[in-house]
DNA sequence: TTGTATGCGTTATCAA
DNA sequence: TTGATAACGCATACAA
């Protein structure tokens, strides 16, 4: 692996100029002793070693965004945004996932520290505030995607979570639905908390009652979801209508009515929070709160960058909104709406 | 951000004693000064700074794993493996999503190589031979997944695309089916000419007539596939089965089977290689031949870390097995298999 | 066991 | 415009 020295050498230069025409100001070195440089570079197959310049800078150019689960669509989407925007401005993505582990989180955090990642956007559920804390005093810059961290001011780019639940349970509501359940996500994740008081609100707007056996906490996960559907499809006065917490869980909201041969959307709806790739190709087709991913993961880069231009500009909190896909799986209730569905 | 050097000064002794205490052989070192080295490190919040620390050894704890479409499941799942092994070993997986576009693979790939990989793997089926052969110069081993590189001796995992998608094939014939078309890939990339062996294959075996208007030849994207699916349902006489490529070009058979309101399987069979998250929710559920993702991600890592233990070891080539799903989308053909779906 | 000194490959400062 | 040289932060060969 030859060094700039070697090219110097071949180029009967010094290793300043070799620096100054490969990399920095091409204009602050002769036509001649460029040519000189470039061809004895190529000759050699000279590469650069980043890693000391790295070293030199103090930074990589490096973006981490650090996930919570890979293979969970939403995730992918915010990386493709985030990545297309990083690349346009020289940096480059690194995706750390984390399958929501919490000490995941907090060595991955800590490896980005230690490579003196140019910045770092996390779009995790679980809160290494520590890990965050100290990798911001250190001089990371951070962006919050989806969620904001709890006492760490940062940057951050959400959806405005509580008004699109609303609005997707006032589409229930509006459709006649009156018992309408939520498969939620867990209390200690702020997306699932927001969601649940858009749901909250809808209820006391609407003057509806708010029964808990209708409200079950899960954990974002399909598993989950599926059991808790199965209980609500067990109730004395089953819900005619869910709203699910995330992508995932309405898969499992999916499988348990496929499983107990509730028809969508005749004997139930059902609106999903964030859209699945395929929802579309379900029978019915389902109706759900779409997210602006791509776009959050673009506007999370834009602001890690403008956060490396002027480290000192104020907090930027940007808040997007969803949008509500009417497709197949919501409808009007079942005439009769009592009864369930254990005959 | 406080160097080695100034935890050395607070401690009272040289860096050399730091670096030891901290990062090299603690035994090296006496219990006392390593207490104080470690308390003064702790009232400093010392971290250290790899990037020096990759440069001193040439090379970085990274992993790269360039994948050529980071919103299909498939290279999701090859990540989760990739990732775990890394992680499992000390590595960071980086990875990096080129979207197809040759180019994007190009600048990637150099930029691993800037940035001292200490190992790389590729999963894409662009060819970049010139910068992985460029890459392999510097010294960064490449582990090839899902296919092998033209022209470049690397270890590699894969399925064993011909096998599999003969005995997809096969399945249909043994249904009944004698009209078996196939969605296909670009010719140019490996995995899609071995799918289309074992295609060719099942036909000879079966002595079935290899009918040309019954293969397409696509990209691997939904779009296409739409629109071959389309053209091959406004045949004089259609298929009554089609065997797709991959999970993205399933997708685009079901809408145009759907739009054209084709019912599966009583109708149209339909076996897609490549599993989908959502495969059995759709109705029917789909056929497929399952590949084993997470696994090949952990195989080509294991491969990574064996080659930078043992540089020389002779080039692996692992196979592995693809699984036959068998679910509701495939069945006998209809009686009158003939006629179109025009009428 | 501890410290001194050197080098890793760049970039940037300063003279020439 | 070009060159000599000093950092950057860490790990280690060698000396003490």
């Amino acid at each position: 692996m030859p060094t700039m020295a070697d090219v110097a050498e071949r180029a009967g230069v010094s290793v300043a100029t070799v620096s100054r025409a490969l990399s920095g100001d091409r204009k602050r070195v002769s036509a001649g002793l460029l040519q000189r440089v470039l061809l004895a570079a190529e000759d050699l197959h000279y590469y650069p070693n980043n890693l000391a310049r790295n070293m030199r800078f103090g930074s990589s150019r490096i973006f981490g965004l650090v996930i919570s689960d890979i293979g969970n669509p939403f995730f992918t989407a915010v990386a493709r945004g985030a990545e297309d925007v990083a690349q346009r401005h020289g940096y480059s993505l690194v995706l750390a996932n984390t399958d929501e582990s919490p000490e995941r989180e907090a060595s991955t955090l800590s490896a980005m520290a230690a490579e003196r990642a140019a910045g770092v956007i996390v779009a995790t559920t679980n809160e290494s505030v520590e890990a965050l804390r100290r990798l911001q005093s250190i001089g990371v810059p951070i962006v919050a995607v989806d969620r904001r961290i709890e006492g760490l001011p940062t940057d951050s780019v959400a959806v405005d979570n509580e008004t699109a639940a609303y609005g997707a349970v006032t589409h229930l509501v509006r459709l006649g639905h009156r018992r309408i359940a939520m498969v939620g996500g867990p209390h200690d994740a702020r997306t699932a908390r927001e969601r649940y008081l858009g749901y909250e609100r809808a209820f006391r707007d609407h003057r509806l009652d708010l029964e808990p056996e209708l409200f079950r906490e899960g954990n974002f996960r399909e598993a989950a979801a599926l059991v808790h559907t199965r209980a609500l499809l067990d109730l004395a006065e089953p819900p005619t209508a869910i709203f699910s917490v995330n992508n995932l869980t309405t898969i499992g909201v999916v499988k348990a009515l496929r499983e107990r041969g509730v028809r969508m959307p005749d004997q139930m709806s059902l609106v999903g929070f964030d859209d699945l790739p395929t929802a579309e190709l379900l029978d019915p087709p389902l109706t759900v709160v779409q997210q602006p991913t791509y776009q959050m993961g673009a506007q999370a880069a834009e602001l890690l960058v403008r956060r490396l231009d002027e480290p000192t500009a104020t907090v930027e909190k940007v808040l997007l909104a969803g949008t509500l896909i009417v497709r197949g799986s919501t409808a009007a209730p079942p005439i009769s709406a009592t009864g369930g569905f254990h005959s």
